[in-house]
DNA sequence: CCTAAATAGGACTAAAATGGTCCCTTATTG
DNA sequence: CAATAAGGGACCATTTTAGTCCTATTTAGG
């Protein structure tokens, strides 16, 4: 619930991969390798992160990726706009739409209170935080955005 | 992305409603007249609600729906909690999940930090600041839980 | 130059989540 | 006992998500 997508964590795992090995240029397949997640899969964020600017790429032989800028100057909030995009936002929200219900809804905008703080959340974990609370928790391994963890029977 | 669900976001209206009205004991069908939303749906958002204890119901004739508690101490978290669950938590963050990345993920337990600060984001609103803001800004009518409004191309 | 190694871009498919409807049962009022 | 409501699910259509694959382009190096 209010969790980001599978590939959005697959996206911060490979993202760390790269902040962990600044020093080299990293193909497709070495992060796959070094991650153990598919090829393909590794491939296709990586181009998705490299449109958005949150690596540089370097085609051809020895060609490959690198963190277009520093860890700490990379956050939550830049990983998932790059790897959710502005797809989806209820249709009420966004700048156009005529929302049918509009004469008698009674919820207002106060929830973009609610997206501001979430925002400033997310924009202030950066890469580096994400790579330094590594190894305290065990099962808690890989990234996940459960608004919480269990509360609720079903 | 990081989007409320368009139920969510209607449970919310039907919230914002019976919160307006409760002198009365409001039915399903009262809701859904007074809110546009469709019978078969209003219905089934009342009784997820119910079984999670934020309105209160009673049965037979001349029965329906009210808040169980002042619009003040429902916040936004309790709504969505009740409409989204705990369902698809990211495999790696659930308690007895063993991730297959394991021994290779370098991503650990940060994201906690950013779940903690969007949970009490969300505590920090209630049904009645949700009421209050009412209309303002005449477009954006019905609740959204976009965490950005536009900032990308695609 | 030619070949191999890489990325770029996008088409395509399978599986899962979401949104929405409907039906049958139970409870309550008059 | 008839009408009105909620309770609990089953069910289906549509959309999203996850993942794979194919073809084109770029570059290094012998």
């Amino acid at each position: 619930m209010l969790r980001i997508s599978k590939l959005t964590d697959y996206g911060t795992v490979l993202l760390a991969h790269l902040a962990a090995n600044r020093e080299a240029v990293c193909s497709a397949a070495d992060v796959a390798n070094a991650t153990g997640i598919a090829v393909p899969t590794v491939s296709k964020l990586l181009k998705s992160l490299g449109r958005s600017g949150l690596v540089t790429s370097t085609r051809g032989a020895n060609g490959g990726y690198e963190l277009a800028r520093g860890p700490g100057d990379i956050s939550a909030a830049d990983i998932i706009d790059a790897l959710e995009g502005p797809v989806s936002i209820t249709e009420c929200s966004a700048i156009d739409s005529q929302c049918e219900h509009e004469g008698v809804c009674s919820v207002g905008n106060a929830w973009q209170r609610v997206n501001v703080a979430i925002r400033q959340a997310l924009d202030d974990v950066s890469l580096s935080d994400l790579l330094q609370t590594n190894s305290p928790t065990p099962r808690f391994r890989f990234a996940g955005l459960p608004i919480t963890v269990e509360n609720k029977t079903k």
